[in-house]
DNA sequence: CCTCCACAGGAAGCGCAGGAGT
DNA sequence: ACTCCTGCGCTTCCTGTGGAGG
């Protein structure tokens, strides 16, 4: 065991972890300089008085919108007139309630209690945007999420109505792209005023931003280029997810500094993408019931000691059978002196564990018994079996 | 042929935590 | 803060499918 000192004053190919979060914004944003001046011309007639367009923003996960969004945001608040912007997460202000609670609560300090109702909080919104005659800007990141949008939006526009002095505009960011037909046709057209589509980076834009944020972070020389490019063509054949590529290069320095190098290679990218999609599999069966967990452990077990039904013909070997699994699931079960699931339910955590890619099933078909299920496991089976295992040394079980 | 077995998946219902709304 | 109600996780029951065996 080493001591604290001894871990703080390890040699490290690190500078500066925190640029490599996904959280942190960097001061130059990269590749999206048409994107923030289209925003700022849509946002501009703020800046004469008059109402700024809304804007919805669309693009895949790592591709810069909330950093784009934000990087706005900061220039709006530097702006002259009366301009405020109001950054929202709508994973968490999922309702309209929420939203206007928060945002009159950030504003208004006295007023952060509960108990208020929807339309005393909307007064009192009016009230703040007009007396200073304010350009206000609430930005809703995951908009998808809130389950009262057209209201929302209709309540926005109204407000807008009401107001001699000032306004209130949106932008809508999101990644579903099928979320704007579940719109009502009058808030789509208000909230798609201005619409922009941000493209998945490339992979030479990638090793830009690898190339920015390595800077930042890492001790100079610590990084190979060629390490940074392999970084970058993974991401980019995968999503062109930035988010990823920085995992892959933040996970790389850290093999490297457990393995006492000083110089993060093809090899350790290579390793941490290993690292990186394993620690998403583990995830995965780490949020799943404990009851699923035992379902692919029961899998895992017979796919180690074998199905006994194992002697069928045309390469079905390693298949199991829905049965058997069911019975070795009980098993388990009685074993940990938990009650089994019915077998109807068991039924619901197969389909769920296939839709996962934790098991490929096929219909049986031909010559077996009748209408059942074959099941084998996707990854190799005592890796699995360990995984779920060290899950449960934290549960108790 | 019919019946039984082994299974898939739909429908209805139930208890309960936690979210929505005031 | 407090109440009401929705939705989730699960069980029970049921209908349907197709091979095995008489």
């Amino acid at each position: 065991m080493s001591s604290f000192l001894d871990i703080i004053s390890k040699p490290t190919v690190f500078k500066d972890r925190n640029v490599l979060s996904p959280s942190y914004i960097p001061p130059m944003l990269l590749f999206r300089e048409e994107e923030i001046e289209k925003i700022m011309v849509a946002i501009s007639p703020a800046l004469k008085g008059q109402r700024p367009k809304n804007i919805f923003i669309y693009g895949g996960t790592g591709s810069g919108k909330t950093a784009t969004a934000k990087h706005v945001m900061k220039k709006i608040e530097e702006m002259t007139s009366p301009a405020s912007a109001g950054y929202l997460n709508c994973r968490v202000y999922n309702s309209r309630y929420r939203i206007l609670q928060k945002v009159v609560k950030d504003r208004i300090p006295s007023l952060d209690k509960p108990g208020f109702g929807l339309s005393f909080l909307y007064e009192k919104l009016l009230e703040h945007v007009g007396e200073k005659g304010l350009q206000f800007v609430i930005v809703l990141d995951e908009v998808d999420m809130i389950k009262d949008l057209d209201d929302l939006i209709y309540m926005l526009t109204r407000a807008n109505d009401e107001l001699k002095n000032g306004n209130i505009s949106i932008i809508g960011i999101s990644n579903k792209l099928d979320f704007k037909s579940r719109l009502d046709p009058r808030s789509r057209s208000s909230l798609y005023e201005t619409e922009m589509v941000f493209a998945p980076y490339t992979s030479r834009q990638l090793q830009g931003i690898l190339d920015q944020r390595v800077k930042m972070g890492f001790v100079e020389g610590a990084v190979r280029e060629s390490a940074i490019n392999l970084a970058a063509a993974i991401a980019a054949g995968e999503t062109g997810d930035a988010r990823y590529a920085l995992k892959l290069i933040l996970r790389a320095g850290e093999i490297a500094d457990e393995e006492g190098i000083k110089e993060v290679t093809d090899g350790e990218v290579e390793k941490a993408r290993r690292n990186v999609d394993e620690d998403v599999a583990s995830e995965v069966i780490a949020t799943m019931p404990e009851h699923q967990q035992l379902v692919l452990y029961a899998v895992a077990n017979l796919s180690i000691s074998g199905s006994r039904y194992s002697k069928l013909g045309g390469g079905d070997e390693g298949f199991l059978m829905s049965g058997e699994v069911y019975e070795e699931y009980c098993r388990v079960c009685r074993e940990s002196r938990k009650k089994p699931r019915s077998a109807r339910w068991y039924r619901e955590y197969l389909n769920d564990l296939e839709l996962l890619g934790l098991l490929i099933m096929v219909e049986s078909g031909r010559g077996i018994k009748g209408h059942t299920r074959l099941i084998k496991i996707a990854y190799p089976p005592a890796q699995m079996k360990k995984n779920i295992e060290n899950n449960w040394s934290i549960v108790g079980g």
